[in-house]
DNA sequence: ATGCCTTCTAGCAGAAGA
């Protein structure tokens, strides 16, 4: 089973692109990221026709994650749990059945957090604690679990092209990578780092300046493992080329490949 | 030091993104 993520920047906007990568890579399910719209705008047809199940969790103009499945999605949940008053749609998660068995998969958008300080980077460091505690439950029940998403978080100074420029950075201060190992020792593996130590993997250029032809990116997109579908990895990739297609995105798909 | 680019809604400019 091929699971994938992809921050699409506008769903609407990304219909042609989606179409030939998912032709082109079959992912068995994928994790949608800022779709930007409510439920009822999403192109469900388009994806059914393809034969996708979908599972939308959508706001207007801003944020919405989706869940496309081949297999059928039972057990949706919408919202992370804790946010008292967070009327962001950042995260929906759902049960996928495999062959004898089942995955645990969830979309995460993470809040970009800038400008640090200040009240959104307060709101970011808080979501990832509801998500730290909310990811500790889950492995209480030893699944094969996979939370895929753009973590908005640089892990480490090998996943950016030019660290002193992001020092302040609400996506690469101390205190945000020191809350995403929180997350990751809870016992999750990062699918691309559990395959790769090469350096210069992004998942995301700016559209300015020129970025991608420079490849100056950063890894942002992440899909984190229970050890139970970590023991299951088979291979895992970055489709940068998507990059360089018509209409990109400003981020591109990061998949795992499993033996279930 | 600043904008660079793309998206959204609203309404022909401003916010948000990362």
């Amino acid at each position: 089973m091929r699971i994938a993520t992809w921050n699409v920047n506008s769903i609407k906007q990304r219909v042609e692109p989606m179409q030939q990568w998912l032709k082109e890579r079959e992912p068995d399910v994928v994790c949608l990221q800022e779709i930007k719209c409510v439920d009822d705008a999403f192109p469900r047809g388009m994806f059914e026709d393809m034969g996708y199940n979908v599972a939308t969790h959508g706001q207007k103009a801003y944020n919405g994650v989706a869940i496309l499945s081949k297999k059928p999605i039972d057990e949706i949940e919408r919202g992370l749990p804790g946010g008292d008053g967070d009327d962001h749609a950042r995260y929906i998660e759902a049960v996928i059945s495999v062959d004898g068995g089942a995955v645990r998969v969830a979309s995460i958008y993470l809040p970009n957090g800038n400008p640090a300080p200040g009240p959104k980077y307060d709101y970011k460091l808080a979501w990832m604690e509801r998500l730290r505690a909310h990811a500790m439950s889950r492995l209480a029940l030893e699944e094969p679990m996979v939370l895929a998403g753009d973590y908005n978080v640089i892990p480490t100074p090998d996943d950016v092209h030019d660290p002193a420029v992001w020092v302040n950075d609400a996506l690469f201060l101390p205190a945000t990578r020191a809350k995403f190992r929180e997350i990751s020792f809870l016992g999750l593996a990062d699918a691309v780092r559990a395959t790769s130590d090469d350096k210069g993997l992004y998942t995301f250029w700016d559209y300015q300046a020129g970025a991608f032809q420079k490849n100056n990116g950063i890894r942002i997109d992440h899909l984190m493992l229970s050890s139970q579908a970590a023991d299951k990895l088979t291979a895992a990739g970055i489709d940068r080329a998507t990059r360089a297609g018509e209409k990109p995105s400003d981020h591109v798909p990061v998949w795992a490949e499993f033996s279930f």
